[in-house]
RNA sequence: GGAGAAAUGGCAGAGUGGUCGAAUGCGGCAGUCUUGAAAACUGUUGACUGUAACAGGUCCGGGGGUUCGAAUCCCUCUUUCUCCGCCA
């Protein structure tokens, strides 16, 4: 959610920024925002005002009562309980005006950083850096799906019976691959200097608010009408909304966090051959890290992140490239955000592993985190994160690149977590 | 699931109808002392909103009510703790 200072003080960079990803009526939305704070702010000055009066005149009432002086207390009474009646209207106005500008700015996404490329669609994303050989596979190479299914490492089917589809079952070691890339993982990120999490993985309404999936995404998660909670799309909800409503000390930057979690998406209007295998499912595991970074210090924490997932796939020695995302592809509440792809061999396509974003303030004013500053002011933090990294996919691309005629190479830094160093 | 108790500033914790945004302690900040630090002492220190700056307003778990006036009384919801029951 943006800031209505910061929106009345630089509406044109604002709208350049809506512009840049293709927001509808930004212009109109934007007046209306203004007017609209307008109002509340000059609704609150009236209310202030007989609040005011309200308030000194009970103080008056107070003092005459003490003194004995009932008759003179009844005659305010009258007078306090008019000015009620005027404030009790003027509060509803106010609490209007307030909610017309929340569910106004609710649908406001975040201003795109400079350097992100104006576009409508994925093909607008700029391709940064690429790293990693592409290997040449033999004849008979296959998709992940194939694999799986020769090696009995992951049943499709088996998921349709229990669940429904995108919902696979891992067997064997198809399991073991998975939970060793988990372990990995997590390894990385605690040695990088996250700190490990369990969180739940169910979240309340006001999380899924905090870091912006609700109201915005609210058909994208799975949602327990009974209890009011939604399964996790992502580690981020549970993580960053650990520090919803904290004041936190300057000198705790950077606050780092890592979580394993399974994310559940509900994925509607998907279809057709890309989401097939392990491409696109409903439930999957990811291990993510989140920061919490002081303003100035976050474009250099988003680089560190991207340095850090550059840094596992090449000890997995999978071929990746690193897209600046467009205007257009950019997430909701994203100023900014790298997506990594790696190459799957046996598809011959990218698939995108990680996501990683800086929010600036965006989440944070949801999440009213904010700490102290140098001048003793409270003042809002800066939220990233990033996936470190994403499962499936990364088991797809090690399936498809590291096929053998005579079965599956596990990457070396894996060895010591699966126990085997070959799937026949 | 049953019975009882509780929810107050960054933290701990007093306050049971008016001058209470709230004692006190800890923590933070500034200073005195010190070569420096610690200790001790002194002062200062809630958040949000609003204003050019003052002023003003809101906030004592959430919501509602009683009253001229609520941290304080009533209703309700949520959460926590203790005991009992059940249980991975």
């Amino acid at each position: 959610m943006l800031q209505v200072p910061f929106i009345r003080e630089n509406k044109e960079q604002v709208l350049i920024g809506l512009a840049k990803r293709n927001f509808k009526n930004a212009e109109a939305i934007i007046e209306e925002v203004i007017a609209t704070d307008e109002l509340k702010r000059s609704t609150q000055v009236k209310l202030d005002t007989i609040l005011a009066e309200s308030n000194s005149l009970n103080k008056e009432i107070g003092i005459l009562y003490k003194s004995g002086e009932a008759q003179k207390a009844n005659i305010l009474k009258e007078k306090s309980a008019q000015l009620k009646v005027t404030s009790k209207d003027l509060q509803e106005e106010y609490n209007k005006a307030e909610q017309d500008l929340l569910n106004l700015l609710y649908t406001i996404p975040n201003v795109p950083n400079k350097i992100v490329p104006a576009g409508s669609s994925e093909e607008d994303n700029e391709t940064i850096f690429e790293e990693g050989d592409i290997p040449t596979l033999h004849t008979e190479a296959l998709p992940h799906w194939e694999l799986a299914k020769k090696y009995n490492l992951i049943d499709f089917e088996l998921g349709n019976k229990i669940t429904g589809a995108g919902f696979p079952v891992y067997r064997g070691k198809g399991a073991r691959l998975q939970r060793a890339l988990i372990n990995y993982f997590l390894d990385k990120n605690t040695a990088a200097g996250y700190e490990e999490t369990q969180v739940p993985h169910l979240v309340n309404e006001a999380s899924g608010m905090g870091t912006g999936q609700l109201p915005d995404k609210e058909g994208q998660m799975y949602h327990v009408n009974e209890d009011g909670l939604y399964l996790i799309p992502t580690a981020e909800v549970p993580v960053t909304n650990i520090f919803r409503d904290e004041l936190v000390k300057e000198e705790d930057f950077p606050i780092c966090l890592t979580a394993y979690t399974p994310c559940f998406r509900r994925e509607a209007g998907s279809y057709g051959a890309h989401v097939r295998g392990l491409n696109r499912l409903h439930q999957f595991d990811k291990v993510e890290i989140v920061r919490i970074e002081h303003p100035d210090n976050s474009a250099e924490a988003l680089n560190g992140m991207v340095d850090h997932v550059k840094g596992i796939l090449r000890e997995l020695k999978l071929p990746y490239r690193i897209l600046n995302l467009c205007g257009g592809d950019l997430g909701f509440t994203s100023t900014l955000t790298y997506d990594f792809e790696v190459f799957s061999t046996g598809q011959d396509r990218w698939l995108e592993i990680s996501s990683v974003s800086n929010f600036e303030t965006f989440q944070a004013n949801r999440l009213k985190l904010r700490f102290k500053n140098s001048e003793g002011k409270s003042q809002l933090a800066h939220t990233l994160n990033g996936s470190s990294l994403a499962l499936p996919r990364v088991l797809a691309a090690i399936l498809e690149n590291y096929q053998t005629p005579d079965g599956i190479k596990i990457p070396e830094v894996l060895v010591p977590y699966t126990g085997f160093d070959y799937i026949k």
